[in-house]
DNA sequence: TTGCCCATGTAATTTGTTACATGATTTA
DNA sequence: TAAATCATGTAACAAATTACATGGGCAA
């Protein structure tokens, strides 16, 4: 009952960030904190932010102390620093399952700088108010340009189809962010056009004709 | 040097939550820390979540300590309790305008739970991911009706033009989230339907018939 | 007149980041 | 042989949440 790995493995659940780590073990292969954090890098970014190593490795220490992860020190061949690689357990196989079949279905976070900015736009000019959303663009088009590269080089075997989707969700959803700005572009273009003529109620923005 | 108040004003930056915070307070009325949170649920929150009622209180204490909002005590007419409300002093608009016109635009956070469950489909029956999409999808439909509801009760005024624009971005993201769940629902069932036929490579899920 | 919600906060805790420390290996 | 980089962590700090405390008004 005092017990702190039972307190763990039972009752209480991980936070999310947790069960993102255990979710890379998931696939069965021993790695690193090293590891880990770069391919977090490469594949949760995408839509999940990537942990810091700091926070990878003490997720690791929790996840061990619940009894979902063991880990191991390797010597190195040629001499390289010791390393401590981890691999996930049975129980972290069972947990981390029942974790993605029943846990509440969440809302995202979402966090948009560049949406905080325009909301004020009021304390900003057009000019700049462009310039945030051409930069916002230009991310998102890398990001989308990233999540295109990484779909083909991914792993083919069938183990990798749910990872290969979500890398195509990603492409759709920076595609997606990248047109918004493009939309919003218009939209602010269409609004500075349409001031100085007497701000009547009328003027509705409404779906007008894409350039004045 | 060792001023506080002159510390916050000049080099170290606030964190977003702070500008936030300000930000809100930047459209000029006196709130207090409970209005703040209320409007921050029906504004922020469709681009930036909405922080928790202690946090805005600290954030309003740091942000009076900066010298950016001042503060009095209201009493109550009818004999409620009393309350403190705050305002943007002019050195708060400086700073929030500086914030809004020079600070770097940086990359959204995200934080996707139910692409996170997707990205780990190889834990979950067909059903169950089906389950987190329709979920999200209709969670997102939700938003989205809820900024088309806020855009259409939105004040007129030439100054509300920039919030009111967020939320025709809001309401066109949400549009876009509950396609993509859509859309992965597709892939999903093309994934499904191709299995079993031997793990050809050349069936690659392309943009395949709606249905089967 | 008890229970519940509005309103205002403070305290304790958790989550997550940045800065620092260390040492070996590769590259210039 | 000096500098950059890989690799592994720890410590200090900041950000943010949850739980708790308080009191008034209002509905049952």
């Amino acid at each position: 009952m005092t017990n702190e790995a039972a307190d763990e493995t039972n009752g209480r659940t991980l936070p999310a960030t947790s069960w993102a780590v255990l979710g890379l073990l998931s696939f069965g292969e021993e790695l690193s904190g090293y590891d880990l954090k770069k391919w977090s890098d490469w594949s949760l970014r995408f839509f999940y932010w990537s942990p810091s190593f700091s926070q990878i490795y003490s997720e690791l220490k929790r996840l061990e102390k619940a009894g979902y992860a063991s880990s191991r020190m390797v010597a190195q061949e040629t001499g390289t620093r010791d390393k401590r690689v981890y691999r996930i357990t049975d129980e972290g196989m069972t947990a981390v399952r029942r974790w993605a079949r029943e846990a509440p279905v969440d809302p995202p976070v979402l966090k948009h700088g560049p949406m905080l900015r325009l909301w004020l736009g009021h304390l900003l000019e057009p000019e700049q108010m462009r310039e945030v959303l051409v930069q916002h663009q230009e991310f998102a088009e890398k990001m989308r340009r990233r999540a295109v590269a990484d779909a083909d080089g991914a792993r083919k075997e069938a183990a990798w189809a749910y990872p290969t989707l979500t890398l195509k969700w990603a492409e759709r959803y920076y595609a997606s962010e990248r047109d918004l700005a493009a939309a919003m572009l218009d939209d602010i273009a269409a609004l500075e056009s349409g001031r100085g003529a007497a701000g009547s109620p009328g003027a509705a923005p409404g779906k007008p004709g894409k350039r004045p």
